[in-house]
This record gives structure tokens, sequence and C-alpha cells, in this order.
DNA sequence: GCCAACGTTGGC
DNA sequence: GCCAACGTTGGC
């Protein structure tokens, strides 16, 4: 059965143009136990991705996309230089994980977060739910459909 | 830059 | 296992 996600990304790092231009990423970066347990149980090969940009002039909902592998170790944790470098992080068990999301296209325009929180349909949406700092959950498909619908209207 | 929310860390 | 301190997220 496929699930729908919400996958954040700040478009200053990394935009849906950026997935457009390079059509699959390895979504590295993921340091949260909850997110990396869904990456590790809950994802599948084929679900369907909202990418959200976050901490932008314009917060929303600007594309979707698709899970293009399983889990495998998120190279950035053994990277010394990188900003997501973890030490404690053995090789041997790598702490964290990551899969490559593919692009599938971007909104007709992008849903902005002033526009979702005025639909009374996500009224009781994990989107909209107070403090929320997830960068990866699961969207229910009735919240999906109401999401899509406004891209119409 | 502020602040609310919440996850993580570490002392006990 | 509790909980205070601290760090991070993310909208504004």
């Amino acid at each position: 059965m496929m699930t729908w996600w919400l996958m954040k990304t700040e478009p200053d790092e990394f935009s849906i143009d950026d997935l457009q231009r390079v059509e699959s990423e390895p979504w590295t970066g993921i340091r949260n136990y909850q997110a990396r347990n869904m990456i590790r149980d809950n994802m599948a090969i084929g679900d369907s991705v909202l990418i959200y940009h976050s901490s932008c002039p314009q917060p929303g909902i600007a594309g979707l996309a698709k899970v293009g592998s399983d889990a495998y170790a998120d190279p950035t944790q053994f990277q010394a230089d990188s900003d997501y470098f973890d030490p404690k992080s053995n090789p041997a068990a790598p702490r964290w994980l990551c899969r490559d999301v593919r692009y599938v296209r971007h909104l007709s325009t992008l849903i902005g977060l002033d526009r979702l929180r005025v639909q009374p349909l996500l009224a009781d949406s994990r989107l909209l739910a107070r403090g929320n700092r997830l960068s990866i959950f699961p969207v229910d498909p009735h919240h999906v459909d109401a999401i899509l619908a406004m891209e119409k209207s």
C-alpha cells in the first residue's frame, strides 16, 4: 500500500528546482530518530512525496517526488567535513539512514503555508500541528487530496 | 533576531 | 528513570 510523505527542505540549500535538475537525490542529513525509523521501517520504493520548502520567504508545498531507493547508510555521517558528521556513528552499525528521492513534478504554483492554514480540510493535519518539527512524516491521503485540489483553485 | 516547541544530553 | 540545561527547528 502506497504511503504519502512530506519531506521538508530549505530551498536555499536544496530546492524543488535543484531536485528537477538532478532528477534523483540522496536525502541526507536526517538526524532525528523518529524520522530515521520511518525511513527505515515505513517507507517503500515508489511512495509519493510532497516536497515542502521551509525556513524561507515563502514556506509551502512546492512539488511532488517519489521514494527512489531502499534505505541505506547516510554517507554524510562519516564525513568529517560535513555539517552532518556524527563522530559517534559506527560504520559497522550506521546510526543514520537515507533514501534516494526522485523528482516527479512542480506544483503549478507553490501552495503557501498561509493558504494551507486556512483550508478547513487540513485543520487536523499533522502538517499544521503545533510544534511539528519532524522533517519527514506521513500525510493522510485525504489531506493530500485537499492539498492537490488547492492547486487548481 | 525572537521565541515557542520539543528533542537530546548528562548528572544524579 | 528523572529532569534541568542546552540545542535545534522553523515561522514570523
